[in-house]
DNA sequence: GTGATTTCTTGATATTTGTCAAGAGCGGGG
DNA sequence: CCCCGCTCTTGACAAATATCAAGAAATCAC
């Protein structure tokens, strides 16, 4: 078993082991140098691609500025979804922070998932779901809570991403500046 | 053609007669009285309901404090797609802001979609990309946006909801108090 | 190592937004 | 028609957050 069928056995749960080997062919795997760009806003988004490692950082233009959508790590797919599953062009550029190793689908072998795997539709099921609920909760978090506690959350929560990630972006796609979120970490340290 | 069926055509695009009428007949009719429950938070959520009249509000709470997450127009379907889908208890209450009339499916109901009706899977998998990609959007303007201009972009997309639904929970949608609401609406009226 | 970049912190200040309190407007029920 | 409850607005003020500028600290290339 390589390590993508690992981790795509982790994240996808129990699959046989022909289904990953199945699975596992469609990746090509590839190597991105620190500031490579994986995708850019606005052109096309034919592909997903499963981090091995390395960091990448989701963002976008507003207002001339680059708000960090997200920040993806190891273990985790990366893609504009949305381009990626209606064939519109894409809303993020996806920057690599450090040199990273990813594994990554063409749509078109996407789309063989199906057959290769009965359970595939379920297994996507889920997983969109997954990525919906997980957005419900980020707009809860800024409809209901100040920088500072949003600070807070994330720290307990992704301890890990603090010694790795430059933290201004962090401020970023925590929805605040680089500034806030200095004070707010120093109030917090002791 | 019943007005449900043309309303899941709309939605779900070309359908066959006879699909939409398989689909029809899977939900139950219902009307709510203004302040009746549809949803209630940490209760099952074994149902989707599809909205034929009235405005329904989808709030938490957070500190003691009814926190809007949305408001649900006719057209348009309402759950707690984490709790339907996945079987977990609901995270939002929903609630009927008036007198509604609404489809409802049993997650029994829902699951033998898939039979019916062959290219489900598909239609499903559109419907989710297409509910995360609006809560991309909305995280991205909460990331970078003032609350006014989140207020003039609601607006924008939005008018028809001013003139039914109570301001302070557009409010609370938008992530702001009434106050600020009610003067970034003065600001810009004129 | 050393200098050059980049990132992070800090301070002073401005702006935005929230809080509290009061009053105005509005609609429904009797 | 009038009162009551609810919603919305307004004002005064407080708190949170942003902005701008400068310096400190960390990181990188050589």
């Amino acid at each position: 078993m390589t390590e993508l069928e690992q981790q795509i056995k982790t994240y996808f749960g129990v699959l046989r082991p022909e289904e990953l080997q199945n699975i596992g062919a469609l990746f090509k795997p590839s190597m991105l140098k620190k500031g490579d760009f994986l995708l850019q806003e606005g052109r096309r988004c034919d592909k997903m691609s499963f981090i091995q490692s390395g960091l990448l950082r989701i963002y976008a233009l507003a207002d001339g500025k680059e708000i960090t959508q997200w920040i993806s790590t190891p273990g985790y797919f990366v893609t504009d979804l949305a381009g990626f599953m209606l064939e519109s062009p894409s809303r993020w550029t996806v920057q690599a922070l450090t040199d990273a190793e990813v594994f990554t689908i063409s749509r078109d072998n996407y789309k063989t998932l199906t057959e290769l795997v009965p359970r595939w539709n379920e297994l996507e099921k889920l997983f969109l779901v997954k990525c919906f609920t997980i957005m419900e909760d980020r707009i809860f978090s800024h409809l209901s809570k100040t920088a500072e506690e949003r600070y807070q959350f994330f720290f307990d929560h992704h301890r890990e991403f603090f010694n790795q990630v430059p933290l201004q972006y962090i401020a970023s796609m925590l929805g605040m500046t680089a500034e806030t979120f200095s004070r707010v970490r120093k109030k917090q340290l002791p």
